[in-house]
DNA sequence: GGCCCGATGCGTGACGATCT
DNA sequence: AGATCGTCACGCATCGGGCC
């Protein structure tokens, strides 16, 4: 980063705004978003993908402006800039309302360990091994860890962290009880759930809630429509009517089984770059029909999506809100526990499932 | 990386019953 | 009558899981 660091210099000469601007002290370098001059002084903004402002941006700043400070360049503000998720793009989009800005100046202020910090933490990068850090809550704050896993490898293939209760599950495994079997028979876990989990593994079964499975099967109004939608979304919306992040769905597949067990397959996919989404609710609308169960694999998704098409086009609202008033969460099922392999080991998405299930 | 949702359990405030 | 206690419902923040 050489040449950026000089050009850096070069424009704090000049009293400009600087994008990327690069500093180093000492064996410490930093990469900022924008610096920018001031009456008496230097603001520095970190630009942020997310939707609001939360406390580990912090640091990062403080570490930016420790550095400038270092180097004689005076920090008067910091600023965090994020994304309005509720802007709606209409025609050009206007950056002054899609990106929010808070002034964090007093957070980053209160920051006075950087010099330590940044020692300590250029120890641990030389040393070349991983600390040896228990695992805890830690583990997911304020960022997955990417040794996660490796760490919970060493645990029992059925460990209590794989229970749906967390608080629960904390308190057995700082309690040293790291294996679902030696939860105590009397230990009462307040969820459902985790007394499936358990007796799945203490039994090594599956456990089938029958009665539960045929009450799902009597709902089903035939003929079954099997909707998947598939999405993308963007920091800045692409198209007019839709807001930052916003699930556009431009894909979809929709089996239909009669009451003979007969299937027919749709589908839809979006052509080049327009928005896929008028063209889909006019496709959908005529292929779901007005009557039969609705099926889906996590429901929340398909009916966010479906919602968002309501809002945006209201001209389908009504056959939006009758086909969401038809859907069935195939998710359902498993979310209870209701089918439970130990092979899930805590977990109900599609991926634990179909293996559960199918062997395969 | 992001959003959304459901489950969980804590804190709070309303309410009624009981105590002083 | 006012203070205190217990219950209950509800709002909330948090977490973890789904989806992309």
């Amino acid at each position: 980063h050489g040449e950026n660091i000089k050009e850096t210099q070069n424009l704090i000469h000049q009293s400009k705004t600087i994008f990327e601007a690069c500093m180093v002290y000492k064996n410490l370098f930093f990469k900022g978003d924008i610096l920018e001059p001031s009456a008496d002084g230097w603001n520095l903004y970190e630009m942020k993908a997310s939707t609001k402002v939360k406390d580990e941006y912090i640091p990062d700043l403080a570490f930016q402006k420790y550095i400038c400070e270092k180097n004689g360049i005076k920090i008067k503000n910091c600023f965090i800039e994020y994304i309005n998720k509720d802007y709606i793009k209409q025609g050009n989009i206007i950056p002054n309302e899609l990106v929010l800005q808070e002034d964090v100046t007093g957070d980053v202020n209160q920051i006075d360990d950087i010099e330590e910090n940044s020692e300590k933490y250029i120890k641990i990068i030389e040393q070349g091994e991983p600390l040896e850090i228990s695992i805890s809550k830690k583990c997911n704050k304020p960022y997955e860890c990417p040794l996660k896993d490796e760490c919970r490898n060493n645990l029992p293939e059925y460990h209590v962290l794989q229970l749906t209760n967390w608080r629960k599950y904390w308190e057995l495994f700082e309690d040293g009880i790291l294996d679902i079997k030696d939860i105590p028979k009397d230990e009462i876990l307040s969820s459902d759930k985790d007394q499936v989990i358990k007796e799945a593994v203490d039994e090594n079964k599956i456990i089938i809630n029958k009665d539960k499975i045929r009450n799902f099967l009597n709902k089903l109004q035939y003929s079954l429509y099997y909707l998947d939608f598939e999405t993308f979304d963007t920091a800045i919306p692409i198209f007019d009517q839709s807001r930052p992040y916003q699930k556009i769905p431009f894909q979809y597949s929709l089996h239909i089984q009669d009451e003979n067990d007969k299937v027919k397959h749709f589908d839809f996919l979006a052509q080049r770059e327009k928005d896929p989404r008028p063209e889909l609710l006019v496709r959908l609308e005529k292929e779901i029909g007005q009557t039969g169960s609705v099926i889906v694999f996590n429901k929340t998704f398909e009916i966010s999506v479906l919602k968002k098409l309501a809002e945006d086009f209201p001209k389908y609202e009504s056959f939006i809100k009758d086909t969401i008033s038809r859907i069935i969460d195939l998710a359902g099922l498993f979310k209870n526990f209701d089918y439970y392999n130990p092979i899930q080991k805590g977990r109900y998405s599609l991926k634990a499932v179909l293996p559960a299930i199918t062997g395969k």
